[in-house]
RNA sequence: GCGCCUGUAGCUCAGCUGGAUAGAGCAACGGACUUCUAAUCCGUGGGCCGAGAGUUCGAAUCCCUCCAGGCGCACCA
């Protein structure tokens, strides 16, 4: 609907120039949007005002010549006029709108599904925690926005493939396996110091226990290396396990899972490290080689290959993210934890150097979470083992509250996630308010049926009986649902579908109060339930995208 | 010290790549259930958009300088 109008006015502008009425200039945009205030049209396009400096003239002077040279072919339009500074408001016919309702309802989960990516190839990586424990409330609101993301562009006409890189072949996971044999021998009855980088979480104890169990105590005299590499093995792969299942009783899966070993058994680090060093961005300062990230506006230059022949993090992240490349996405989405925000600059060096766009690179930063109980902080240390598990989160609030809970937020916002408010069943928790709102039409639905009243079909009301403000306001809505997937998939900003949610049920939880759908008249009644049915179809495709159930009943 | 993020109603936050009179939820107060679900609705109050200067027809939004909070500044991941 709103690019329809773009067009309209992208013409009329084209013919004010070549008509000579106004000096030809570039509009890089053409802004149009659907005002606040009812008085002011349907869509108002702002274009007056951003040419007035261009053209040098009045603004309200170029609206006028803008509005003469309007034309209307599919005659959709009612009035226009000219307001404030130099607006042009669109008033639009009501068969147009009528024309939206049944559009709805034709293309059902279909609607808001729109071709604005047109079938291009998006990876979105998210999560990517090490299996070193069990994912915290941390990793919980990564995982949503990661996951909401890749819903977002799947609807908006990308072809998505969500990914989890997994770090296992680092420090941390020889700690794990350290980890996992200090506990083994303390099962066996030695008297055990935990030195301050081993995890100490009560799943280390279990997958000690389960070993013990299992194979018996050979370990205690086998060669130390070998034990604790077979160890971290065994525990991450079981850790990883216990990850996906938390991650699926979340609501998110992956399409791949990959992992940082593979990387190297194929030498990617190897082969990508002597291609930038034929770039020339390699260089060694006689014990290290250094990546000259400072080529591309990083603060200094990166160590890659370390002093004891290792190569860094950095070097398989930026070998990870060629593989990425070379698989064929088009674009890449890296979902990271604010606190990682002063590694983007090297990441955008590394594929720069690599001969990629850097906006072919989108990196998302997710703020920390701020978890509270009834107002207070709850504690979180990794290292005391005592934090908070997403499992806990689940078992406490449920899938729905915790996902919705963390797309309230822009995900540069800081975000106090309070276990006590997220679980209560009250207005407090708009989660509660969205999927009322849906369990609402189902009831009347039933009711409808309940009475012998068919589903109705659009040739069979008149939606001209339509004809309240709340109505009108509530088809609107529903046709900003589309544009409102748009902006959200273009920003990546999944936010900004909650607060549609938000929106649309509350004008619909007002318009049930003050309006009855199921009546004695017969005809605003089936021309109300098509309505209602309109608003079902866009709260449920609006929580797929969310993964937040719509329930039926409440 | 340097860099990034944040600062909007008592609290938690939106404000759609500069637009018309700055919004919502919660909290407070007052109302609405013999009616399709009261997990709802209606009404009232509440603001120096952190501060200051600048850019222009126009700034919460953009530039600069401060102030406050958070997070980073590894041959860790």
């Amino acid at each position: 609907m709103r690019n329809k109008i773009t067009k309209i006015l992208e013409n009329a502008l084209n013919v004010s120039m070549r008509k000579g009425q106004l000096p030809e200039v570039s509009l890089p945009y053409i802004e149009v949007e659907a005002p606040a205030n009812p008085d002011h049209g349907d869509y108002a396009a702002n274009a007056a005002l951003i040419l007035a400096s261009q053209a040098k003239q009045n603004p309200r002077k170029i609206a006028q010549i803008i509005q003469e040279n309007i034309s209307d072919p599919e005659n959709i339009i009612e009035k226009t006029q000219i307001a404030g500074p130099g607006f042009v408001n669109f008033f639009l016919k009501d068969a147009l709108w009528h024309e939206a309702l049944k559009n709805i309802d034709e293309q059902n989960e279909k609607y808001g599904s729109i071709d604005q990516g047109g079938g291009k190839k998006v990876q979105v990586e998210f999560v990517s925690a090490n299996p070193t424990g069990p994912l915290h409330i941390g990793h919980a609101r990564g995982a949503v926005v990661g996951d909401v993301i890749a819903n977002l562009l799947m609807s908006a006409g990308y072809r998505i493939s969500k990914e989890y890189y997994i770090n296992d072949a680092g420090n941390q996971m020889n700690n794990l396996g350290k980890s996992v044999l200090l506990r083994y021998r303390e099962l066996t009855g030695e008297k055990i110091e935990f030195p301050e980088t081993c995890y100490r979480g009560d799943y280390i104890k279990e997958i000690s226990g389960e070993i013990l169990s299992r194979e018996g105590d050979k370990y205690l005299k086998s060669n130390e290396e070998e034990t604790i590499r077979y160890f971290t093995s065994i525990a991450g792969q079981e850790i990883l396990e216990e990850i996906k299942i938390d991650l699926r009783d979340f609501g998110v899966t992956f399409d791949e899972y990959f992992s940082e070993k593979e990387l190297y058994k194929n030498d990617g680090v190897t082969r990508l490290l002597d291609k930038l060093q034929k770039q020339g961005f390699i260089y060694s300062d006689g014990e290290t080689l250094w990546f000259k990230t400072t080529d591309f506006g990083d603060e200094k230059d990166r160590v890659v290959i370390r002093k004891n022949g290792e190569p860094t993090y950095f070097a398989a992240d930026i070998a990870y993210h060629l593989n990425k490349f070379s698989r064929g996405f088009e674009m890449i989405i890296d979902i990271w934890g604010a606190d990682h925000h002063g590694y983007m600059p090297r990441m955008w060096a590394g594929i720069q150097a690599l001969g990629y766009d850097k906006n072919a690179l989108k990196i998302i930063l997710v703020q920390l979470v701020n978890l509270l109980r009834g107002g207070v902080p709850a504690a979180m240390s990794t290292r005391s083992g005592e934090f908070v598990t997403l499992r806990e989160v689940l078992d406490e609030v449920g899938k729905d509250a915790a996902r919705y809970n963390f797309l309230m937020r822009r995900s540069d916002s800081h975000l106090d996630f309070d276990l006590e408010l997220a679980k209560k069943q009250s207005s407090e928790n708009p989660v509660y308010y969205v999927q009322y709102a849906h369990a609402r039409i189902c009831s009347i639905l039933k009711m409808a049926q309940d009475r012998g009243v068919d589903p109705p079909v659009y040739a069979d009301i008149d939606p001209a009986l339509l004809d309240l403000p709340e109505e009108k306001k509530l088809i609107k809505l529903l046709v900003r649902y589309p544009e409102t997937i748009f902006g959200a998939a273009r920003s990546l900003e999944p936010h900004r579908v909650t607060f549609y949610l938000n929106e649309l049920a509350g004008v619909f939880h007002s318009y049930y109060n003050k309006n009855k759908v199921i009546s004695e008249d017969q005809r605003l009644t089936a021309a109300r339930l098509f309505l209602v049915k309109a608003i079902r179809i866009v709260l449920q495709n609006a929580l797929k995208i969310l993964g937040v159930s719509a329930p039926e009943k409440m």
